[in-house]
RNA sequence: GGAGAGGUGGCAGAGUGGUCGAAUGCGCUGGAUUGCUAAUCCAGUGAACCUGCUUUCGGGUUCCGAGGGUUCAAAUCCCUCCCUCUCCGCCA
């Protein structure tokens, strides 16, 4: 959500943001409801003070004198609630138009319609090349006997899958070295819930509007959370933070769920698109100041490559173009991975950064040294690792012809020092 | 699942129709004192919004969980909802 104060001073930037995210936003309408609620306010205000003055003075009469008194007070409490009502009316309208507006994307966010107009900024690393016949890895998973997916369909549905063996292990070893390398960089660990109320649904942005990708319970309005993202950052919501304790910098491990509505028939082969995944993400709330949040996106970002290239994946950095990125992002970059399988990058790591769009929702704010006004954080996030998917890469890339993986090295430790998976038949 | 208690400023915690944006304590800021630190003393210290010949100065409105009601007047009375806690039961 943005300021109304912002989008009252600088309408065309919003319309310019509407136009080249090409997202609706009826920013004339806003505007007009605005000016109007200012009016309404005003006019209340001063019977308000009016109504206000007469009443206390009433407090001060003795009782002979009341009866008079009150009915010219009467007539005016009648008139303020009247004005009152027209002016909530006009406030609630005013809502929903604000919610529409999208944020501003940083003027290198490329013009584009699809993610396939986003630009790649870097490669890293070689796709490697086999002298035999390579698998994907639902046919890795199959002879090595770490994957299941067809029983897990029997029991759990389309786009579910069990991990055994060496498939779990090396999921948890993939998760809880990419915790440690953020914990090394000074992040907090946090276990989060899984679960969560709708406040820090709508506090992300995820609601409204995300209805249909998330899971809600039943008995209880409950949300599963899509990425630890929701619980992380709405950790701190309503707090007034001290500006020493900024900036902060969490890394959260959770399980991920998604319904995927809406995506039938697409990457539905493996464990690319699937319902239930976990992942390891980094948020940040720092100092509401635009060049300290673009330092952080960019050290974000370098966290996540540097996770990859402990692994040897290669990967490329994508700057997400305006059609592609959402309503509350300033900027995108995605950090894509080489599947072999898919005979391309598949989309790993995705780094945000936000301003003060979901802090204003959340209430996130801080004291900032300089000027005591309580002011709103900015906040960031990205992916650090999110499995199975990232099992992908690893397989693939790693696969010999004597159909057995090569383990990263990085991982052998968290594997009891295992450097190969062995096909079982 | 059964019974009860409660939601007030950065935090703790008073306040049960007007003198309450709200006592007091802690914290924080400034000052005094002080070999240093601590302690002590004095002063200040909520937020959002509107507005004033945007002047580190003023005026106003709103906010005591949320929404509605009673009243000239509500933190205080009534209703609905949300949330938290305690005890009992059940249980990983």
């Amino acid at each position: 959500m943005l300021d109304i104060k912002f989008v009252r001073e600088h309408p065309d930037a919003v319309r310019e943001a509407c136009r080249r995210k090409k997202i609706e936003a009826d920013v004339d309408g806003l505007l007009q409801l605005d000016q109007r609620v200012r009016e309404l306010k005003t006019v209340f205000d001063e019977k308000k003070a009016e109504q206000n003055r007469a009443s206390k003075s009433i407090g001060k009469l003795s009782p002979e004198e009341r009866p008079a008194a009150l009915q010219g007070v009467k007539t005016l409490s009648e008139a303020v609630k009247d004005l009152e009502a027209q002016k909530k009316e006009a406030e609630a309208a005013l809502r929903p138009l604000l919610l529409q507006v999208p944020n501003i994307p940083a003027d290198d966010v490329p013009d584009g319609d699809t993610d396939e107009d986003n630009v790649e900024l870097r490669k890293v690393g070689e796709p490697p090349t086999f002298d035999f016949e390579i698998k994907d890895h639902v046919e890795l998973g199959r002879s090595l006997d770490i994957i299941d997916i067809e029983r897990a369909t029997r029991i759990a549905g389309s786009r579910t899958y069990f991990l055994k063996n060496e498939g779990a292990l090396l999921e948890l070893a993939v998760l809880r070295f990419a915790l440690d390398h953020m914990v090394a960089k000074g992040f907090s660990p946090m276990l989060v819930p899984n679960l969560v109320r709708r406040v820090a649904m709508e506090g992300t942005a995820y609601l409204p509007g995300g209805e249909e990708q998330a899971y809600r319970t039943v008995k209880d309005e409950d949300w599963l959370i899509g990425t630890a993202e929701v619980p992380l950052t709405s950790y701190r919501m309503g707090d007034i933070l001290e500006a020493s304790e900024l900036p902060v910098k969490m890394v959260g491990w959770s399980n991920c769920y998604r319904r995927e509505a809406g995506t039938y028939g697409k990457d539905t082969r493996g464990l690319y698109r699937i319902h239930q995944f976990q992942k390891v993400e980094q948020v940040v709330l720092c100092r509401a100041d635009a060049d300290e949040s673009l330092r952080w996106h960019q050290e974000i970002l370098a966290n996540s490559e540097e996770v990859l290239q402990a692994l040897g994946q290669p990967y490329r950095v994508v700057n997400v173009c305006t059609g592609d990125l959402g309503r509350p992002q300033i900027q995108k970059f995605d950090i894509e991975t080489w599947m072999p399988g898919r005979r391309g990058y598949g989309e790993t790591p995705s780094a945000s950064r936000f301003h003060d769009f979901q802090s204003r929702r959340l209430d996130l704010r801080y004291r900032s040294e300089t000027d005591n006004r309580p002011q709103f954080c900015h906040t960031l996030n990205n992916t650090v690792i999110a499995s199975p998917r990232v099992l992908i890469p690893i397989l693939e890339n790693g696969q010999q012809k004597d159909g057995s993986v090569v383990i990263p090295e990085a991982l052998r430790p968290y594997m009891r020092g295992q450097e190969v998976i062995e096909p079982k038949q």
